[in-house]
DNA sequence: CAGTGAGCGAGCTTCCGCTTGACTT
């Protein structure tokens, strides 16, 4: 057994160390927190001043008892888990739960994993920062506190197994007022006024110049009075202005803008950007992945500089030291880089390379030069008139870290102004070829995707990059948010066109208004945000997370006792559950649409047992409502009631097949017939609303064929064991489950026993389906 | 990836941050 005993929080960091530190070190990983809050209850002792129930969590109990033992036999164990306040207090539940002594106990922390910050710490160890630690658990007892009195509240009030948090409720309330905003955004058009020039150069030969005026038109009259006076007007150059530009590259990736870029520039989901990422650090060739600093070491901008030198030459050289400005960052990692930066591919999958790529790209890019660019701006004056034409372009003249790396934004660039333009000179005369003034709308704001909420959530200081990518899945898993596409609508612009001295007009019409994989609320997720938001605005208040930083802060300071800053807000917030619970109605988002002109009854939509649902009359009226759920595409909160009323006409009796009556519908899953207990879905080229009883038999009858060729064999005492045909050729269905068939084998022949070898050689990758730990939350055994 | 289309009922659900397990000898 080992002298010492180092305890790191992750298993590849121990391996790294473990190299450094030779024999008399044993390196081992706690696996992050080893201890939580009691999943029984709330897990805090009210009548004790709020006194933590820490329990060693399901899955860490090994663990736990492993570095119990290691430790007995070490003769000094050294802390070593991030310096920051989780990781302070993870050595802090180390040291008690592990009960080691002070005198042989010591806390260290370094910033970079190479041999001289560890052996740097090792000799300037401290003792655990116990102010640090109980900032931490005011975090934790805080957020306990909101989280399980919260959720219960919209499980009464709202829907069963509902939740809310500091952190997901705010997540979803930028959804919704981004959506709202969206929704009462009305589109002011305006008249975007372009020209192209003709010239020629001093060769003689004809040059083009594209130029737009200084300002827009409110309106078409002004626009046309506009281009009626361009049909006499003379037109010369002004002035020629070049300015230098400098842009500077970004700094490196931290877990946000990874996820940013990866979302922008590969296309990935944010769980799918932190799966990969864990990947390439198991396999140590990137830096830690959860980080919120944009720090490199000294030794990465050393090989980044060889790098660069040895790639483009010395001028291309800058060394750059960036500093955090996200709030309530803490810095315990460097930034995101290669662990080699010599490196600059790696071995991998396809997703693996395409991320290292993009994190090699920016890391050498951060510590490259400016790029140089020559920006010139030609002024074309009008005669009669007082606007002027500005015709723009950019020249490159040093590429610096261009030449590797180009941030991507999230907007699409609007006009073109690269290029470069041809040389011209002052008092020259320009005939005007075509003039445009097009007819052009203001912007709605984008919804977010995933990636850009990240960003918001990370701007507002809230979350952590550990929790950025679960909690996104959290808000969509809870059915409060969802990822959408939405087509683009047709628009009708006006083109005023001026050509050869005549004026035309023309409609056009453009797509507008298409995204892809963007977040949308839902109605459960508008009706508990409305409902939080009017009982607990100061939860809701994106400046909640912010403030009980502050406190935090303020208790790692010594200047204020934990307990006694939990008790000020429980005894604020406890109350206002206890009267939420008391005065408030069930929470079902109605909305009254109107009356229905059959019936003359009322018309609503409203949030019912299983999802939204429109209705016809009064619960409490004689004659019972009538109920039909609304389509996965539509909202209560923007349904109108002809939609409405259309929901009511389905399901429809088409006709009797075989003495039983054939319906027509629109489920979860589409459109279908029901007929005999069965479904039959509907192609896309059926309407249910028009269809016939003629081809709905003809639909029945075609499934009852390819049914009849569905089913090979049938084994087992109760037919438990089922070879079908399915869309990708053969499988076994067996419990609920599905098991691959080995190729080259012969279905026909195929028989029981061969079958149940197949379903226990795949029993274990059959059926425990497989998440990724980023979307996942842990249940206890 | 495997073909689905809810409804009486008990008891359960939930937070945010750290971090990745892997049956035996």
């Amino acid at each position: 057994m080992s002298k010492n005993l180092v305890i790191v929080e992750s298993p590849a960091k121990a391996k790294t160390i473990g190299k450094f530190l030779g024999n008399e070190f044993e390196v081992m990983s706690s696996m992050g927190h080893i201890r939580d809050l009691s999943e029984k209850g709330l897990g805090i002792d009210f009548e004790n001043n709020y006194a933590p129930q820490y329990e060693v969590s399901a899955d860490k109990k090994k663990i736990v008892s492993e570095l119990k033992k290691a430790a007995k036999s070490s003769e000094t164990v050294w802390l070593a888990s991030d310096e920051d306040r989780e990781g302070e207090a993870i050595a802090w539940h180390l040291a008690e739960e592990l009960k080691l002594k002070k005198e042989n106990t010591r806390r260290i922390v370094f910033h970079e994993i190479t041999k001289d910050a560890i052996l740097h710490a090792v000799e300037n160890p401290r003792e655990i920062d116990i102010n640090l630690v109980d900032a931490q658990q005011a975090r934790r007892v805080l957020d306990r506190i909101v989280g399980f009195e919260l959720s219960p509240v919209l499980w009464r009030k709202v829907r069963p197994s509902l939740s809310a948090g500091r952190v997901q409720s705010v997540a979803v309330r930028l959804i919704v007022e981004r959506e709202r905003e969206i929704n009462n955004f009305n589109p002011e058009a305006s008249y975007r006024v372009s020209a192209l020039f003709i010239s020629k150069d001093a060769a003689g030969t004809k040059v083009e110049l594209k130029a737009e005026l200084s300002q827009r038109f409110k309106t078409k009259e002004e626009a046309l009075a506009f281009l009626e006076l361009c049909k006499s007007a003379k037109f010369t150059v002004d002035s020629i202005e070049k300015k230098p530009l400098k842009k500077s590259p970004a700094p490196p990736f931290t877990t946000s803008t990874l996820q940013q870029e990866a979302s922008r520039k590969l296309g990935f989901s944010v769980t799918q950007t932190m799966v990969v990422a864990q990947k390439l650090y198991e396999s140590g060739k990137i830096t830690y992945m959860r980080t919120d600093s944009v720090n490199l070491s000294a030794l990465a901008i050393g090989t980044a500089k060889q790098e660069i030198i040895q790639m483009a030459g010395e001028k291309y050289v800058k060394i750059r030291q960036f500093s955090t400005k996200t709030k309530g960052a803490q810095e315990a990692h460097e930034a995101i880089r290669p662990t080699y930066i010599s490196s600059h591919t790696i071995e991998g999958t396809a997703q693996e390379k395409r991320l290292y790529d993009l994190i090699w790209k920016r890391t050498i890019a951060s510590q490259m030069a400016d790029a140089e660019l020559e920006k010139t701006n030609i002024y074309i004056n009008i005669s009669g008139s007082n606007h002027q034409f500005i015709a723009s372009g950019e020249v490159i003249i040093f590429d610096g870290f261009l030449k590797v790396y180009l941030e991507s934004t999230d907007d699409e660039p609007d006009a073109e102004t690269s290029g470069i333009l041809p040389t011209m000179k002052k008092g020259e005369s320009l005939t005007s070829n075509e003039i445009l003034a097009q007819e052009r709308f203001t912007q709605r704001p984008p919804r977010y995707t995933e990636a850009s909420l990240v960003r918001k959530l990370e701007e507002l200081g809230i979350g952590r990059p550990s929790t950025y990518a679960p909690t996104i899945s959290t808000i969509q898993n809870r059915n409060y948010v969802e990822k959408g596409d939405r087509q683009a609508i047709k628009r009708d612009f006006n083109v005023l066109k001026l050509k050869d001295g005549k004026i035309s007009d023309k409609i056009k019409s453009e797509n507008t208004g298409a995204e892809k994989s963007k977040l949308f609320p839902t109605d459960i997720g508008l009706v508990v945000n409305d409902f939080l938001f009017e009982y607990f605005p100061n939860i809701m208040d994106y400046n909640f997370t912010a403030n009980v930083e502050k406190e935090f802060d303020h208790i790692a300071e010594g200047k204020v006792k934990w307990t006694k800053s939990i008790d000020n807000f429980y005894k604020k917030f406890h109350p206002v559950v206890e009267s939420t619970l008391k005065n408030s109605e069930r929470q079902v988002g109605e909305r009254i649409l109107g009356i229905d002109p059959k019936s003359g009854r009322q018309i609503a939509v409203k949030i019912g047992k299983f999802g939204p649902i429109a209705q016809i009359g009064k619960s409490e009226e004689e004659e019972k409502p009538v109920f039909a759920s609304l389509h996965r595409n539509q909202s209560i909160e923007s349904i109108t009631l002809e939609e409405a009323l259309e929901l009511f006409k389905l399901p429809r009796e088409i006709g009797e097949f075989e003495n039983k009556e054939m319906i027509a519908a629109i489920g979860r899953f589409g459109p279908y017939i029901r007929h005999d207990g069965k479904f039959y879905s509907l192609p896309k080229t059926d309407d249910p609303l028009e269809i016939s009883a003629e081809r709905a038999v003809e639909i029945i009858e075609a499934k009852r064929e390819s049914d009849k060729n569905k089913v090979i064999h049938i084994f087992g005492q109760n037919g438990e064991i089922q070879v079908l045909n399915g869309r990708f050729g053969a499988y076994i269905a067996f419990e609920k489950n599905n098991y691959k068939i080995p190729k080259n084998t012969d279905v026909a022949t195929l028989t029981e026993e061969q079958c149940r070898e197949i379903i226990t050689s795949q029993a274990d990758t059959v059926g425990k389906k497989k998440k990724p730990f980023a979307g996942r939350r842990k249940k206890a055994q």
